[in-house]
DNA sequence: TCCTGCTATGCAACTCGTTGCATAGCAATC
DNA sequence: GATTGCTATGCAACGAGTTGCATAGCAGGA
C-alpha cells in the first residue's frame, strides 16, 4: 500500500488538485504507480481527515470549485518515516506474458491474431519511449545545473527509458519466436 | 483481471493442486503475475463451479486430501477466447521509484538509509537473475529439440532475464546518483 | 445545432487482493 | 522434548482497486 506516499511525493514536488494529480499519474508517475481519479479523490479526502494534507477551496466561474492540496508537516513526517521502511518487491501484472505461454494451447489462427496484438502493443511502447526521450531532452538535458530533486527525477526517468528499450527488444524476440512456430 | 487465465495456462502446462499452483506462482509465473495461495484457492473453487476445471480428490494418509485440478474443454474455450482479446497494458507497482523521488524531501541520513535498501534490493534481483539463468540452462539450453510450448516458455523466460539485467544496470545508476548527491 | 471533449469532483456498488488465523500430522533440528 | 518447517486447504474480515454513473458549464468542430 503506497498510493498515499506516491501522492505525498507528487504534492511535495508540486501542490495541486485531485484532477491535476490524476493527470500526472496518467503521464509520469503512472508508469510506475497507476491510479484512477476515483482512487486519488478518495485517498486525498482520507489524507485530509488524517491531517497529512490541507485543501484550499478555489472558486472558479463557469466550472466546479477546485480543491488545491498541499502537504502538511505531519504528512511530510509520514513520508520520511515510510522512506526508512524496507522496500517492497515490485508487483508486476504482465498479461502479455500469460498470453504468450497460453498461445501453446491455441491454433495457428490464434497465434496469428496474437502476432497482430503484439505488434500493436509494441507500437504503444515505442510511442512511450519517444515521449520519455522528448521529456528528458526538455527537462534534463538542455537544462543547466540540476538540483537534487531534479537529478532524482531524472534517474527514475532513465529507468523508464531503459525499461521501454528492454521491452522493445524483447517484443522483437517474441515476434520472431511466434513467427518461427508457423514454419 | 486475468488470474483465472494465468491459472488455466499453468494447469494446461501441468495439472496440479492449489498448493502446487501457489508454489509455481511463487517461482516462475509469479514474476509476471503474483498471487497468494488464498487467491488461488478461492479462484479455483469458482472456476470449478463454472465448469472451467474439474477436481479429483486424492486422499493421502497423514495429511489433508489433495484436490488435483485439470482444465475442461469449457475452460480451454474460455482461454482461447481470452487470447483473442486485446492485450491490456501491463500494470506496474514500483515502490522503489516512488521512494527515490521521495528522497528529495528527506535529509542525508534518510538518503543513506535508502542506499542501504537499494543495495539489498539489488542483491535480491541478482539472485533472481542467477536463478533464471540456472533454469534456462536446465530446461532449454541443454535440451534437444524444443516443442512450441517450450519455445514459448523460453521466450517469456528470456524476457525475465532481460528485465533483471535492465534492473541491475539501472540500480547501479541509481546508487551512483544517490551517492553523488552527498558530495 | 448537435455532439464530443475538457475541466473538476464525487457517490455507489462491486470485485480483487491481503492479512491473520485455524487445522493437522509428519520430519528434522536444537 | 520442544520448536520450527513442510504439505494442504480453508474461513473471515478488511483494505485496495475498478466500473458505471452523475453533475455542470464552456469550447470547438461537423
Amino acid at each position: 500500500m503506497a498510493l498515499e506516499h506516491a501522492i505525498l511525493v507528487s504534492l511535495l514536488e508540486q501542490p495541486g488538485s485531485g484532477y491535476e494529480l490524476a493527470r500526472r499519474f496518467e503521464r509520469s508517475i503512472g508508469r510506475f504507480w497507476t491510479a484512477t481519479h476515483q482512487q486519488i479523490y478518495r485517498v486525498l479526502r482520507r489524507m485530509e481527515t488524517d491531517g497529512w494534507v490541507t485543501a484550499e477551496e478555489i472558486g472558479q466561474d463557469g466550472r466546479p470549485d477546485k480543491r488545491h492540496y498541499s502537504v502538511t508537516a505531519a504528512g511530510r513526517g509520514v513520508l520520511t518515516r515510510w522512506l526508512r521502511e524496507p522496500v517492497q518487491p515490485e508487483t508486476v501484472r504482465h498479461e502479455l506474458a500469460v498470453k504468450i505461454r497460453g498461445a501453446a494451447f491455441d491454433d495457428d489462427a490464434g497465434r496469428a491474431a496474437l502476432i497482430v496484438e503484439v505488434e500493436r502493443y509494441r507500437a504503444d511502447h515505442e510511442a512511450t519511449l519517444t515521449r520519455y526521450l522528448a521529456g528528458e531532452r526538455r527537462d534534463f538535458l538542455d537544462a543547466g545545473e540540476l538540483d537534487a530533486g531534479q537529478r532524482l527525477q531524472h534517474v527514475v526517468l532513465r529507468g523508464g527509458v531503459a525499461y521501454e528499450r528492454m521491452v522493445l527488444d524483447w517484443l522483437d524476440d517474441v515476434l520472431e519466436t511466434l513467427r518461427g512456430l508457423g514454419r
